[in-house]
DNA sequence: CCGTTACTTCGCCATGTGACGAATTATAGC
DNA sequence: GCTATAATTCGTCACATGGCGAAGTAACGG
């Protein structure tokens, strides 16, 4: 029952998801979330906090940076399910595909451009 | 998105959670989930609401009574998915089959027993 | 070392949420 | 009608949550 509030807890905020949904054509930095969502960097990382320890995202730090990905093989089958449901549910959503639009262009940006100045996509 | 949130939302309190979970078994009257639940009527209403709000539970009025079911036919796919999911992850949740078992003893009581003095189950 | 940089933690504020009891509404039965 | 009762709505309170910027931590590049 914890495990599993704790999952609908994490999806219950709009930006969370957006992050999660992000995250369903690979991985990401977290300065491309930041660049994403359009919030501060500290509000960004507790999020991603939230949905970590929701057992939802997984974590793989190289360097200064730090990336995340959907939770794979490890994660329990509520975090599995959980995640199907929110693609299959939002896949089609206006503010998913245009986040897949903006990603397709700060994928593209080299870390160091993210990181100078956001908002430059 | 909207919809989706309020799903997730409505899943995040284990009161609530509890509360679709007893209906798996087949609708119970708001004075049956306030004696399962233990808490105040007027909390049990807002938590009915927010449930009904979503999409996840339909009502049908009786005289003075209301029952509760879970959305079935008419729900949207998100809804049926979000239900699905939390009977499959909670089922065995010991929370939910303790549930169970008091259930078993409040159905059997008439709703008049019920609702003049809580508690007698 | 020492500055720069990527991220996290901390402190703060505004808002949202869940709890209750009291008041209100709707319905059944006399 | 009038009373009793099931449920909702309202008012209030304590606490959780999401947001930010500032300070702290960890890692790269001189």
């Amino acid at each position: 029952m914890r495990e599993f509030l704790s999952i609908t807890r994490a999806l219950s905020d709009e930006g969370r998801v957006r992050a999660l949904l992000a995250l369903a054509d690979g991985e990401l930095c977290l300065c491309h979330i930041i660049e994403l969502l359009g919030l501060a960097p500290s509000t960004v990382s507790k999020h991603m906090a939230v949905l970590h320890q929701a057992g939802l995202v997984e974590t793989r730090k190289e360097g200064r940076w730090i990336y995340y990905r959907l939770a794979d093989g490890a994660a329990s089958a509520c975090a599995k399910k959980a995640i199907a449901m929110t693609l299959d549910c939002l896949a089609r959503a206006g503010r998913i595909r245009d986040d897949a639009k903006k990603l397709k262009c700060v994928r593209k940006m080299t870390l160091e451009q993210l990181c100078r100045h956001y908002k430059t996509c």
